[in-house]
DNA sequence: AGGCATGCTTACATAGATGTTAGTTGCTTA
DNA sequence: TAAGCAACTAACATCTATGTAAGCATGCCT
């Protein structure tokens, strides 16, 4: 597997390309929410509010640019906006679920404690 | 999903702990190469020339530590060290495969060529 | 004695991801 | 008039992964 490059950024093999595309700390969170349905900003941020206002929206920025997430704008008053998984976004929820999966698995050999 | 705590390090879910296990830019290609036979640190490091001496000491390590590799050094002259995958390491593979399969996917709908 | 090979380790440097704090716009409500 | 909400954005700080360059131990070979 020789290297690539995309958008200036190179890559080496195809799994630094998923996780440019959908790793980092909250990317794996938003989508995993949104697949079953649309969430708002805020709701978003009140769900995973260990993030930062900068980080979640530069997060769904990217997520909306790679085409994982649409954004809706609601000129209500005050504005509201929306955002909803597309197609290429649900795609990606099996390989979540999958790493998900095997996370609680680490996690169980390593006796971590949880409440799911 | 409440965070945890392993090791000192705080993890907010089971995807961050996976990655903290086997994510970064050299631990799953040194997984894959590893799943069908032991290899020595200088084919591993002729193999995955990206990587300084040094990343690939500190990356071996913390395979070791976590389980899913095992060290064996063998007393020739030069002393010569060969890694093996643990049973721990082969329950690592299914995700690795998954990973990169997706990641071709992606890799396809965005156009980008690549020689496998 | 000096050099070479293997498998490292140490010290220092850099870049990118993430955090913190504060500000903005347009409207509403007290 | 002041304050508040929603959804950001900008400036600056920090932290961590990774890179670079050099050194080190052992024992052989010339």
């Amino acid at each position: 597997m020789p290297d690539f490059l995309k958008d200036k950024k190179r890559f080496y093999t195809p799994v630094e390309y998923v996780l440019d595309k959908i790793g980092g700390l909250y990317k794996m969170p938003i989508l995993w929410r949104l697949k079953d349905k649309p969430w708002r900003f805020s709701e978003l941020k009140k769900s995973i509010d260990r993030a930062s206002d900068r980080m979640l929206s530069k997060t769904l920025k990217e997520l909306v640019f790679d085409g994982f997430v649409a954004k809706e704008i609601i000129p209500e008053v005050p504005v509201k906006t929306v955002y909803s998984i597309t197609e290429k976004g649900q795609r990606s929820i099996a390989i979540i679920m999958a790493l998900r999966n095997y996370g609680f698995e680490l996690m169980k050999e390593d006796n971590i404690e949880h409440n799911d």
